[in-house]
DNA sequence: GTCTATAGATCGATAGAC
DNA sequence: GTCTATCGATCTATAGAC
């Protein structure tokens, strides 16, 4: 890996925390520097296209950590329920249990969702997918589990934000127990 | 009512639209000024405090609506299951279907929210309590009631998320069908 | 009340020294 | 590679003519 790729990657995180904390519209090139501690000269040595080039990174960074540790484990597992277990688990992880916000979720409501729009079509489609084969395999119809499957992709993105407009965490992981038991009635019936 | 507040009036329904395109950091006064067809003199004359006075003039706008349409039915309504029906017709009409998103959910998920906080909050409160009082009224015990209100108003907010980022409206009126029935079930149990 | 003109700050992005 | 300096555009907000 070169060196300027293993650079990028170090600071991706940080950027990723930028996006969430003021939006697309509302980070600024001053905000990246001073959080990052590199100069433009330099961010732009990094991400020639500028701030558009950093969010896409940032996309595929939260794309790639869900394949390995929610769409994967759902479609491979190979006892079904373990990965459903495994989904939710990580989902808890990755959203700090309600205090992080979904930045696909929060670039798909407003004009933003046009400059990105596959990056964050396909996140949902690959989780509702992988969520959708975790259930036919668990002994769900089609119908069924496609059913399932979109409501609890939905359901998450819609706690996490009952969640931030109330300051309150514990409306996600209320949530996702819900969801939790609400799979396991339907696999048991 | 004075000519300034009914001329502001008249102009809130272009600002809301205007905030729900660009969010509130991505909306600039020289795209209002263009989409309103008023110049900078007038908008400062009719909100003095600019852009952040126009946003709240919004919200309160947004507020009234559901106070009126959504949470008085769900609260007075005689027959608490129609109240409830009541409820998701005007959610379908005012989400045009899930063509139109959230502005309070928008508004929540960055940090916009800060700037804005009671209103959010209160927003998502009214409306979580008032469908409690209906479920409740419906032979649902307080528990399950709360439970299932959350459920709701979290999965209208998580699916009109992924009807935007899916461009996929209909993703929105299935949802709102499921929560329908599933309402349905836990009060004839 | 509504406009134009513009202040003053900040925006994304670039140039060029080192 | 990283910095500072700076460009031209755009931002919110104000001033002042009408």
């Amino acid at each position: 890996m070169s060196r300027d790729i293993a650079q990028r990657h170090i600071i991706i995180p940080a950027l990723g925390e930028i996006f969430r904390e003021n939006g697309f519209a509302g980070t600024s090139l001053a905000e990246i520097t001073y959080r990052t501690g590199l100069g433009k000269g330099s961010l732009y040595h990094f991400f020639p296209k500028g701030k558009k080039e950093m969010a896409e990174v940032v996309l595929d960074d939260v794309a790639s950590w869900f394949e390995e540790n929610v769409f994967l484990p759902l479609l491979e597992c190979k006892n079904p329920k373990h990965g459903i277990q495994i989904m939710f688990k990580a989902v808890d992880d990755y959203f700090y249990s309600g205090e992080r916000i979904c930045l696909i979720g929060a670039f798909s409501l407003d004009d933003t969702r046009d400059q990105f729009a596959s990056k964050l079509n396909s996140y949902f489609t690959s989780w509702n997918e992988a969520l959708t084969s975790a259930l036919k395999r668990n002994g769900l119809a089609n119908k069924q589990a496609k059913d399932i499957a979109e409501d609890v992709v939905a359901s998450i993105q819609g706690a996490l934000v009952l969640a931030r407009s109330q300051d309150n965490p514990k409306v996600f992981t209320r949530a996702l127990k819900r969801l939790q038991r609400r799979i396991e009635t339907s696999i048991h019936e």
